[in-house]
DNA sequence: AATTTTAATATGTAGTACATAAGTATTTAA
DNA sequence: TTAAATACTTATGTACTACATATTAAAATT
């Protein structure tokens, strides 16, 4: 094992401050406690006495709840706990330029992989409408021209759509943001790699093909992207 | 579309702190400004009067970039950028009683795709070594009981192992995030189901068979999880 | 010159004060 | 008596001051 990980394997030496603390008991508290969402919390003042810690901190842990979407606060009635948004503060940080560069390598490959899983849930999800407007964007690509960002672009049309024939938000959502991510590594390509299989094969392998059949298509899309991966 | 979504949709009626924009304009700044990891940041006293806003909420900011690994801060040294951890807010509130059940939902598919999609990373990176001690668990389960919680727990042992083989520590930390969703969601079936392909089954396969072999196999492991998937 | 001591500085914590929004109770008027 | 207007109360939001603490830089001492 090298030494790049080195900071996932022994963490930092991160001294704690009070806020870092009461952020995490507050946590724990609502996931022991198991409120529901939309249960009142307590009051800040009671808050600040049960932990001994001033307004201050805790307001600092509790601005971090707010952030992830956990707890909800209104002027005089209070707190009470929320559904958390998941990937909001994921959205946040994605920048290719700031992440660490084995986590977008890791960010890389489990696109892909998503992407190779696909197959099972669309072929679970798909519709005519969606294979039409699908097969609308890969024949528009067609004529267009090949400059990089167009390229681009194009990609993330189409593999954006097929995202949303999944029905799943959440992975739509997730894809987007990888999207950054992905377009930057593929950026450092300086000659334009096309595939075997093209959106417009694809399109037709999700008309005619079984599961197993679109699947490999894909595989076969993304050959160039696989076999530059490292063992 | 349904109601469901609505929320994402629209958005809610969030009336913005001034904790709120301060960080959404720090944000912004320290990525417009292309800073990089280890670049000092302004001190508090300069943001303060360059944002206009007291100390107070200012803090409550940085709070949150210090929350998603974006900043450390040292006391007179001052602050740094750094890599945020994409996935440490996330585990945060990784909790099935809090998450909202359309999300619970999509992040089970989403944990299926991933499954469905490892054999081509895993296919690259597998090593002898691996299989042998994937194997060894795989053959541990055997002669155990049935029981509920032992044979969720071997789900988690087997399944663990592989996405740690395949050598993408991003993604094996986003499976075990995902792992007490996925808990919670099969514990509410009351009859354990067998899938047709074992674990050892998988492993033999992944000792002698082919990338889509293997593939198939899980997708047989899996089979009554995706029978339960709605159009 | 090397070491110790002192000073300076930026973040961390505490506490007070007041603004603001939103219920709650009270008063006023039809 | 009831409806509307008014005043009051309460919990969060913001600002400001003060001091603690850690760490670097400078000064003094050996």
């Amino acid at each position: 094992m090298g030494i790049e990980n080195l900071h996932i394997d022994i963490g930092k030496v991160s001294y704690k401050t009070m806020a870092d603390e009461v952020e995490m008991k507050l946590l724990e508290y609502l996931k022991r406690k198991s409120f529901k969402p939309g249960d009142a919390l307590p009051k800040e003042m009671e808050l600040t006495a049960a932990l001994g810690v001033s307004r201050n901190v805790l307001r600092e842990a509790l601005s971090r709840l707010r952030m992830l979407g956990m707890i909800e606060t209104k002027k005089r009635r209070g707190m009470v706990l929320s559904s958390p948004d998941i990937l909001g503060s994921m959205e946040r940080v994605m920048d290719p330029l700031i992440i660490d560069d084995t986590t977008l390598q890791d960010i890389f490959e489990l696109r892909l992989t998503l992407e190779m899983g696909l197959a099972d849930i669309l072929y679970i999800r798909k519709t005519k409408k969606d294979i039409e407007e699908l097969e609308k964007i890969a024949l528009s690509q067609k004529t267009t021209p090949t400059k990089q960002n167009f390229r681009i672009k194009h990609e993330v049309e189409f593999h954006g759509k097929i995202y949303q024939m999944t029905g799943n938000r959440t992975m739509q959502r997730f894809q987007t943001m990888l999207l950054p991510i992905f377009g930057y590594l593929v950026n450092e390509e300086k000659v334009p790699i096309v595939g075997k299989v093209s959106h417009i094969d694809l399109v037709n392998l999700l008309k005619n093909g079984s599961r197993e059949e679109f699947r490999e298509g894909m595989r076969k899309h993304l050959e160039h992207h696989f076999k530059k991966l490292k063992k």
